[in-house]
DNA sequence: CGTTGGATGTCAGCGTGTTGACACGCAGAA
DNA sequence: TTCTGCGTGTCAACACGCTGACATCCAACG
């Protein structure tokens, strides 16, 4: 390496910063995912439909940050595991709500706990009220950059 | 949609709050540098040689959080606008140091202010002592995830 | 000195995610 | 009522990024 990775002005930027959280975040996340057999996106498909039965696709999409197309894929894969069901017409409009199967309630079960954990390494040289108080200001930061959301 | 966007369990997450202002931000410089021909990666890339001149393909790669095949084809890119210049030959060892040439200083100089703009922005609530101490709890983040990085 | 290990650049192959487009269904305005 | 706009689900085509692999080069060690 013809640099060290030593303090340089890069890292004063919190942009970067918050890439890097949010990388090293999600490598663990899959590494924890993995002995699951679950990607971190299918990961965030579950828990979403757990949090809120009844999800479209597009909401679920919207959620994990990802295009409806690959949502519809994370959520085939889910149904042919027999983790996730949807009804095959639509009671209303064209959206296909979502919910989990009692194999999608204990896989994710599992899966939350592997997460929840990392999440608490994460989170471990923080107080409750700094736990707080960084959950503030990332929502702070999402409302600045846009406001819609 | 069938749920509301209003304020859930998911919400409390502070992964969650990590990856949305992540993603708000990554969305955000997008649409910013996308006047300028360049995307995210493309402009880390240039940030990167900018500030540490004669940095390697696997250093930017390490930089920018992508895989040094990955940050190859954005630099060919780079290298066939005539924003970035390497030697045919490696000086030492294999790696070739990159270096601007003065239109991918030009180009930068704009880049750079646009990304500036764009987290000044995510900024604007916070103060500056406030900005630093979030800055130094992202990288405590990191570190616990992380502790060899 | 020879050899082992680590690091780099590059190639092929594949999976994934995205952009673009289309058909369908609901709600509101003319 | 009709029609326009919007949201949704789905398909095809493309681009991007990653995994795996290989050859090369330096450093360190026996």
């Amino acid at each position: 390496m013809a640099q060290a990775e030593a303090v340089g002005p890069l890292d004063e930027s919190v942009g970067y910063g918050l890439k890097r959280a949010a990388a090293a975040l999600r490598t663990t996340m899959d590494a924890a995912l993995r002995s699951l057999d679950l990607t971190v996106p299918q990961y965030a498909c579950l828990e979403l439909i757990a949090r809120h039965p009844g999800l479209s696709n597009a909401d679920l999409a919207r959620g994990a940050f990802v295009t409806r197309q690959s949502m519809n894929l994370v959520l085939r894969g889910l149904q042919d595991r027999d983790l996730v069901a949807r009804p095959a017409t639509a009671p209303r409009g064209r959206a296909l709500p979502s919910r989990l199967t009692p194999a999608g309630e204990e896989l994710l079960a599992a899966a939350s706990a592997a997460v929840r954990a990392v999440e608490l390494r994460m989170l471990a040289p923080f107080s409750a009220a700094e736990q707080e108080r960084l959950l503030h200001d990332l929502a702070t930061c999402v409302r600045a950059l846009a406001p819609d959301a």
